[in-house]
RNA sequence: GGGCGGGUACCCAAGUGGCCAACGGGGCCUGGCUGUAAACCAGGUGGCGGAAGCCUUCGGGGGUUCGAAUCCCUCCCCGCCCA
């Protein structure tokens, strides 16, 4: 594969690079940000690089990595979702360089003979020797019929680009080598190259990084958050982290994970640097530098943050309404719950008392566990 | 279309007339330890209530019973085997 991309980088015309996305989510996260950046690289190279939009895939949802079939999505919920994607991306991508493409133009024109023959050149037991596919069977779980309709759109997609190149993570191994070159051949063009990518793990430091598994670090929010999540990653993922996130050569890359097994660095601030750095990446500078000033005083010195959301307090109230009021917890038990746990404070101070009423004549702070805050102002 | 098995809280999963707001595990939350973490330890994890207690929940609907997640009827959904 490699042979092969170096064998078209010499042909000294710009290559047609794509990243095929998914928008049945809006939420990009770190991990949707590898793919991205090695686009970015390309575009700076001076490729032609196009964005593809599977507002057609979604409908019926990558089962690449699933454990169980997904619900079909409404064409609604996909072109909302669309839109917003492309907005997030271009915090990775340059605009200007960017082609945006929808897989609908091409996929919703196909006829059912269409699809016929591009399902010729595929067997059952291609997909049934898929890891994904073969879990789900052997558990007794459903396989629908149209979770495998979904590399063939896939791979019709590098077909209708006549594409060069595709970017994609390890686990589209199927999508882009089997069936994207495949399909390609079988309409008498040069096979694609594919560039696999990683996959970055979660905060959990093991399964793939994904919302629904809950061990995303988003890239809408504040750096301050982003620089918390990531110092929340184990220290065995640092390095990936490093190689996969971070702007740092290869070399420099390998001192720290040196210094980590000889023990001249200390995990912690080598965990600091890298949540520095992905922060800048983001952010710039000079909010990873507050985000930094953040932690340390929120975590480490374990004092007030400076910003947190305000709540004006009216007269006495008991405290358990005022937990559920300012967004501390969910319901007035669960309230009584943290207050017995220990896990409520006022002004530093825990409050133990489940029927404790809350007057104040002046800001304090309310607080529950480590890390949520809320500044209680007198209401004027 | 037929036979069998199954649908329980965020997920997995026990329960098979009252002792069930429902065992256990995962996840999550709080506390301890710590480098914010991981690992480990302790507690918690439907709602209302200060509490006693009350209310809603076991695929949907209907029924039997003093009483149902548990029994009956019916509908919907899933898996396996057969056609």
């Amino acid at each position: 594969m490699e042979a092969e991309l170096r064998e078209r980088l010499q042909e000294g015309r710009p290559l047609r690079v794509y990243l095929g996305v998914d928008p049945r989510t809006s939420d990009l996260h770190l991990g949707h940000t590898v793919p991205l950046r090695k686009l970015r690289q390309f575009q700076d190279l001076g490729h032609e690089t196009i964005l593809v939009i599977g507002t057609f895939t979604a409908l019926v949802g990558d089962p690449s990595d699933q454990l169980r079939g997904r619900a079909l999505m409404s064409p609604e919920e996909v072109e909302a979702n669309a839109r917003t994607y492309a907005e997030q991306a271009f915090r990775v991508l340059d605009p200007q360089r960017t082609i945006i493409r929808y897989n609908a133009e091409w996929l919703s024109k196909l006829t059912f003979a269409d699809l016929i023959r591009l399902a010729s050149h595929f067997t059952v037991q291609q997909f049934l020797a898929r890891e994904s596919f073969a879990e789900r069977l052997k558990a007794g779980d459903p396989i629908f019929l149209h979770e495998t309709f979904y590399p063939l759109m896939q791979g019709y997609d590098a077909v209708a680009l006549q594409a060069d190149v595709q970017i994609g993570g390890t686990d589209q191994l199927f999508n882009i080598v089997v069936a994207g070159r495949k399909l390609q051949e079988a309409f008498g063009q040069r096979p694609q190259v594919a560039i696999l990518l990683p996959l970055l793990p979660g905060t959990d430091g093991v399964r793939k990084m994904s919302k629904s598994l809950g061990n995303h670090i988003p890239l809408n929010t504040t750096p301050e958050d982003m620089f918390g999540k990531v110092m929340s990653i184990p220290d065995e993922a640092m390095p990936i982290y490093f190689k996969l996130l971070t702007r740092y050569p290869p070399p420099r890359i390998a001192a720290i994970e040196e210094g980590l097994r000889s023990g001249s660095l200390h995990p912690r601030d080598v965990k600091m640097e890298l949540a520095r750095e992905i922060v800048a990446i983001f952010f710039g500078e000079e909010a990873a530098e507050r985000a930094e000033a953040h932690f340390r005083i929120v975590f480490q010195e374990r004092a007030f943050p400076e910003e947190m959301p305000v709540f004006s307090l009216s007269g006495p109230q008991p405290l358990v309404d005022l937990l559920v009021a300012a967004g501390l917890a969910h319901s007035r038990s669960e309230a009584r719950r943290l207050i017995r746990q220990g896990g409520v404070r006022l002004d530093g101070e825990t409050v133990s008392d489940v029927e404790a009423m809350v007057a104040i004549d002046r800001p304090k702070v309310l607080q529950v566990g480590r890390r949520r805050f809320v500044r209680l102002v007198p209401a004027t």
